[in-house]
DNA sequence: CGTGATTACGTTTATCGTAATTATA
DNA sequence: TATAATTACGATAAACGTAATCACG
């Protein structure tokens, strides 16, 4: 058994039993791909994959298994090579962010700055997204930390951490009639045009949820991946805003009024989303917890350790 | 990075970094594994040992981290092995059970005659040895499944299972003057001469503690590793006998009374001990429900999975 | 017939073992 | 000086790529 015909096996695995297909993004032969994978079997004395004539056409029982083992395997041979880069690599590697633009731009700043003051030779880079793709890169590997409100908690080869939690604002222009006197509620919001988060985006499906429990259907007009649209857009008169209480800036957005909005659409939970059985370097411990102070190292291990329930904020 | 590599680095580590030693335990040359090692720290970057001249002197910090993950690598590459044993031996494998004594002899031959029952092809072992050498044997996956009261919770590489609880009785001649009238105390016992286990066995310590906590020293005459011999003695009217309550026969051993002992040194807990991380084979799981029917399949993959906290019984 | 997997074969690389060398206790 | 690790080197083997073959849609 050698590392690479358990490579070989995981990537047929992965492009549907496409022998050719694995061989390309391996950088290697047709040929080669196949040998191996036959000699994996022999050695092991089972079938892997089950022929139709010459072509692959499904994995066999113990084929799932060994599979699901040589994943496990094969991301261990990553973290030893992740242990060589950290520390061959004299303090100076990468951190991949990927998260949403609402973090990036409200939540993120304070702890990015912090972070490249410590590790100035970390080159640290923020990948943009919406939670599904934050979520794939980052049980690819393509991406160290996930950061989102919605959606990872669908991809269980992801181990979450709660963050911090947060509530909505409704913001209009100076001077509306709907925030003119207090206790909003959201028969009065229905009945205005709205604008807030894309479907995918930051506490969105509380928003969707909310006005479904109360039988209502909202008019929203216009919506969109962050805040900073979202507010132009009402400073135009378009309609009212429902947006993150963090992207509401009294000074800044003089033009718009906020008025909370926990009451109509609850909190929502910012987490962290890592790829299970994953070594973290120093770096990555760092930036967690400067980005949420209760989850020192001690406790991301945990989390990782667990079974997979997710960590009680 | 090559599987023989980590093979080579965990065994130097494992002997105490000696490679020579390490090359004879693995069939190979010495300069073959010293070679090894040196190119797998160049490809990774990082020094593992640190030489002093010739010699291997220390192991490095990122050298621990790269061999604790070889050790789980290299224990997910056995497990892809079992996988073509369990599937390609045609439901033939092998089954060892590390033991005590007692377990063996008063526990098991019920669960081991229904288990051959069911698997016949398989072919069972019993390795019988003092608890040290049980959680060694099995810790090293000389045997798959430990058995044992005593010891066991020492090794944290290996995952406990309560199984169940058993209670110490004392056995007399008949006609002995300290069975005579009930009640039995300890102070009572610490007046006659005593014959019970051997200190690391079958709930020895419970023994100890109970009197140690009473203040009282037990005079013990003989210490053995087994009820048998115990009982032999006891007929000889060399002593009163401590032994498992499991082990008196009111029939077979007519010459002798017994008298519960809960009272006196508490319940004993008996566990199943398996290293942590290894695939299980079905004939596994079979014999653990066999013996103890409150650990299906199910709650044991949890407490493999789980980071080491005992499930309570 | 075209696509995609296996078989055949020659080249190249790397692994293994013996022998020689070197450094420490 | 004896023990133990590294270096040198030659024989063997296995992995890789190209080319040819074979099965299926």
């Amino acid at each position: 058994m050698k590392l690479q015909q358990l490579r070989y096996l995981v990537e047929v695995a992965r492009r549907g039993l496409h022998v050719s297909e694995a061989a390309e993004a391996l950088y290697t032969s047709q040929p080669g791909v196949s040998k191996q994978i036959k000699l994996l079997e022999d050695e092991l004395g089972v079938v892997i994959f089950e022929r139709a004539g010459k072509r692959l056409a499904s994995v066999t029982e113990p084929g799932r298994e060994v599979i699901a083992i040589a994943e496990r395997l094969l991301r261990e041979a990553e973290n030893i090579k992740r242990v060589g880069e950290e520390y061959a690599g004299g303090g100076n590697g990468s951190l991949v962010i990927a998260t949403t633009h609402t973090q990036a731009r409200y939540a993120l700043p304070e702890v990015v700055k912090r972070f490249v003051d410590r590790h100035p030779s970390v080159r640290l880079s923020m990948h943009q997204g919406n939670p599904t793709q934050i979520a794939e890169w980052t049980q690819k590997g393509e991406a160290d930390i996930a950061i989102a409100t919605e959606a990872l908690e669908l991809y269980p080869q992801l181990v979450m951490l709660p963050c911090y939690q947060w509530v909505h604002c409704v913001i209009a222009p100076v001077g509306h009639p709907a925030v003119a006197n207090g206790g909003l509620t959201l028969a009065e919001l229905a009945r205005w045009p709205l604008i807030t988060y894309d479907p995918a985006f930051s506490g969105r499906s509380r928003i969707n949820s909310a006005f479904e429990r109360a039988q209502l259907t909202p008019n929203i007009v216009l919506s969109a991946i962050d805040a900073d649209v979202i507010k132009t857009y009402v400073e135009l008169g378009l309609g009212l805003g429902i947006i993150a209480r963090m992207a509401y800036d009294p000074v800044r957005d003089s033009g718009l009024v906020a008025v909370d909005a926990e009451h109509l659409f609850g909190a929502n939970t910012t987490r962290i989303g890592l790829r299970r059985g994953v070594r973290l370097r120093r770096y990555d411990y760092d930036f967690i917890e400067l980005f949420a102070p209760h989850l020192p190292r001690r406790a991301v291990d945990m989390a990782m350790a667990g079974g997979g329930e997710e960590y009680q904020l």
